[in-house]
DNA sequence: CGAAGGGTTGATCTCTGTCAAGTCTAGTGG
DNA sequence: CCACTAGACTTGACAGAGATCAACCCTTCG
């Protein structure tokens, strides 16, 4: 073992975070090739953040990105007077900040227990330059994310409150296990987010999405173990519960 | 005058259709240098639509991308039982098209008299690959959308009708002429939309938009010229408006 | 002139927000 | 081990914002 840096690069001269890493595949990193990963690597460090913590500030610039490795980090927008909107959730492998810009316009916010990797601005900015592949993956992401963005639109402006808690729910549920089977098997989770989060994210009060939630329940949609815990016997019901006027 | 190709290409040998045209400044095609911009524009052609046509296709495979020249285009969203939402809004120059993806999930809609220009996806796609830039562009053009998505998404979980149709206004008067003073002079301008786009914009019905319209009239934030014509006296007014509790 | 489309206004209903009380659980300290 | 507290969640009673249903006006166009 030389620390040297060797020409032909294996993968366990991968970073030791790295090599677990679902950024590494699916993520941002999967455009980086073992020696970019080494640079990128060497100005990241990983960090814990208990539920609630603030994790990139609204309006004032910001030094970082950071890539979500375990948890639920929510994307918050608040008015003046106190009322805020959840406007977008990241999950594991997703890409945390806002390229070429030094400001956000909406917070960043643990929902649970979230680990982070991060990195400083113009490391990736750098790097951004040199690797159009790069580019191309937070082109992606952001495609993504604004998928995700439409269909909540569709959710917020349209769907009833029953509704919009029966695709929530939906939404967790597929995230969680995107490989089941669509044969009516039946699935618990957990839910990464309290019931104010879950207000927040579907413009409704508490009170209405614990309702709400109750009369899944009582319908026999939903199965709610504990307060975090959802079992959900039939996807297809739920499935239908998402948009039945 | 021949018309085989020169090697110096001055900007009077910029495709007749392009040397005006916004997009190629403020645009995508602001990444391309002359030859590639003429390449693109052999395969370009312009297509003028009526308020309501269907510009692009949800679900089906789309064969071309475009860039939005006159007018303004609705992205819309719509449920098994008729409800829709319309979840963004394309003025002049901006890229109509859903990168690296065949099918939209949403589908697109001249909202007035739109002029379009188009070119099929395969051409794009290549000049993508080979042009980083153009990609950046891309990018670029995505983050906006993904910002005003989300700005959007606070307006339709967080605010009161009355807010919604201040925000709409507001949005359509800033964009209507950006270089504003903002020293509380007054603005006109015409809205691209009828009152039934409008509420499928805001998450609203027509009657509620028509009923605000009008309580915003009796309130002296605005005046309503004619159905489509808008003047607003005092910006700062229909500012606080939009975030009034 | 009549019809159609877009827009406004009124009366009424209903879904969801508000206010308030109460349950359940986990955590703390005696 | 138990009492106490705090936070998360649920449930109920009530009120209000916005939807629904319906009538009507205005402009345009054949």
């Amino acid at each position: 073992m030389s620390d040297t840096p060797r020409r032909d690069i294996h993968n366990s001269d991968l970073p030791i975070a790295c090599r677990a890493c679902e950024a590494r595949h699916k993520g941002i990193c999967g455009a980086l090739k073992p020696d970019q990963l080494l640079h990128l690597a060497k100005h990241t460090n990983r960090t814990n953040h208990t539920p609630d913590t603030e994790l990139l500030a609204s309006g004032e610039d910001s030094h970082h990105y950071s890539n979500v490795i375990k948890g639920v980090v929510k994307l918050t927008k608040l008015m003046a007077d106190g009322r805020q909107q959840i406007v977008g959730l990241q999950f594991s492998p997703d890409f945390l900040g806002r390229p070429f810009r030094k400001q956000n316009d909406s917070y960043a916010e643990a929902a649970n227990t979230v680990q982070l990797c991060s990195f400083p601005r113009n490391v990736l900015d750098d790097m951004v330059k040199q690797f159009p592949d790069l580019e191309h993956r937070l082109h992606e992401q952001a495609l993504k994310q604004l998928d995700e963005a439409r269909d909540l639109m569709l959710t917020l402006g349209r769907k009833t409150a029953n509704e919009k808690v029966a695709t929530f729910l939906h939404m967790i549920a597929i995230h969680n296990d995107p490989e089941l089977e669509h044969d009516s098997q039946q699935i618990e989770f957990e839910l990464p987010l309290k019931r104010a989060d879950i207000a927040d994210f579907l413009g409704l009060t508490i009170e209405t999405v614990s309702r709400q939630m109750t009369k899944l329940r009582k319908a026999g949609i939903i199965d709610i173990r504990n307060n975090r815990t959802i079992l959900v016997p039939d996807l297809e019901a739920l499935e239908d519960a998402c948009e039945s006027l």
